[in-house]
DNA sequence: ACCTGAACACCGTTCAAGT
DNA sequence: ACCTGAACACCGTTCAAGT
């Protein structure tokens, strides 16, 4: 049985990578398995539950994609999960709509979670303020990937991003004191490096702060 | 014709409101109006196009939404900001599902990234820095806002959230470790508290670099 | 135990027709 | 210029029936 629901995932991840989320519906998952579409349901239970297990199976494993080992420094055990979770996002877009609104409740997301929780530790952060901590570093690398993927930096043309500052009502104040910097193209790699050079930072700055209040 | 428009979005939004997002297909919103639902289509072009208006009228009237007098200090522009946009979310959670999907491109949302463009560069913040500030900052706050109000925190009760660390081959370490700590209920106010505190320091070390590089 | 087929109550959108 | 009504090609899911 969980080999048909194995293959079933299969499929359905497969449709979502060739033709998008919304091409993936219970009939079309069923024609591509080659079986009815009401055969699915014992297996999946719905399509709610089709879609967390296609999660599952994307997102859900990112702890086992990070190609980072055992006993690694948290700095270098953080940015792998960071660059492993934007790589995720970016084979897979569809997961970028799906991500934000499920729980991370499955043993996967669990064990990425506590990676994160232990790299916290070992950079010296009190434990009081590691969840929330978890929490921030992760809500931060799943935003940036997430509004990468699904287009919300606009970053079709930078020429654009330029000349949106200007109303009916004259230039915005901030708009026309950067004109410079928003002409020029952005490096989106460059930018996700020194966001996680930031939340390296931030994590520092917890630590320490940690050693002197306590 | 846009006194029509105007009538048609604040159905969607109210019948949003009132039922979720699911709840808001053409046949409801027009049916609401009293109206047939090919007779919107002239009024708002297509569902997507309806869902990009009811957008705007939330989430991108946060500039306007803000209290913040006009010449204030940053760091109270920026958490004005950040409660109006949370605030904003937690009132119409479906704006949750659709915020990092669009590019902010309607006038309203440009006003709200040019307000933070301008705390950025009060900050003291490089020019050429604030473009990625901003985006780091917004990513934030709106990825906080959006997993609460979707519930990718998992919030409804924290002793699954201290349990769930507990898998077949034993405990996780990390969260063996935090076993005291994720006992406890999370209070979110203050956690969001917290995170714009670091978003605070984060800005300011931003600055200060800046300051010595150059 | 597992799958099928017909049916129900929905979708967004096109198109020809009405006033 | 603005709206209607019928129709098309889809949805997820229920239920009774088949093997």
């Amino acid at each position: 049985m969980t080999l048909r629901r194995d293959g079933i995932l299969d499929a359905a991840v497969a449709l979502a990578d060739e033709r998008g989320l919304d091409a993936v519906s219970m009939r079309t998952v069923a024609e591509r398995v080659g079986v009815t579409p009401m055969a699915l349901y014992p297996h999946v239970g719905s399509k709610a539950a089709l879609l967390d297990g296609m999660l599952d199976r994307t997102v859900g494993q990112l702890s086992g994609a990070a190609p980072t080992p055992a006993g690694a420094p948290w700095r270098q055990v953080m940015r792998g999960l960071g660059y492993a979770a934007r790589a995720m996002v970016t084979a897979h877009p569809w997961a970028a709509e799906l991500v934000f609104s499920r729980p991370a409740l499955t043993e996967g997301s669990v064990r990425t979670v506590d990676l994160i929780y232990r790299s916290l530790l070992d950079a010296g952060v009190p434990e009081r303020e590691v969840p929330r901590l978890e929490r921030l570093v992760s809500t931060m690398v799943i935003g940036f990937a997430v509004s990468e993927a699904l287009g919300r930096f606009g970053y079709e043309d930078h020429s654009v991003r330029a000349s949106r500052g200007v109303l009916a009502d004259g230039p915005l104040p901030g708009f026309g004191r950067l004109a410079g910097v928003l002409g020029e193209p952005v490096d989106w790699d460059a930018e996700f490096n020194a966001d996680l050079d930031d939340l390296e930072l931030l994590v520092e700055a917890v630590a320490r702060r940690g050693l002197l209040g306590d």
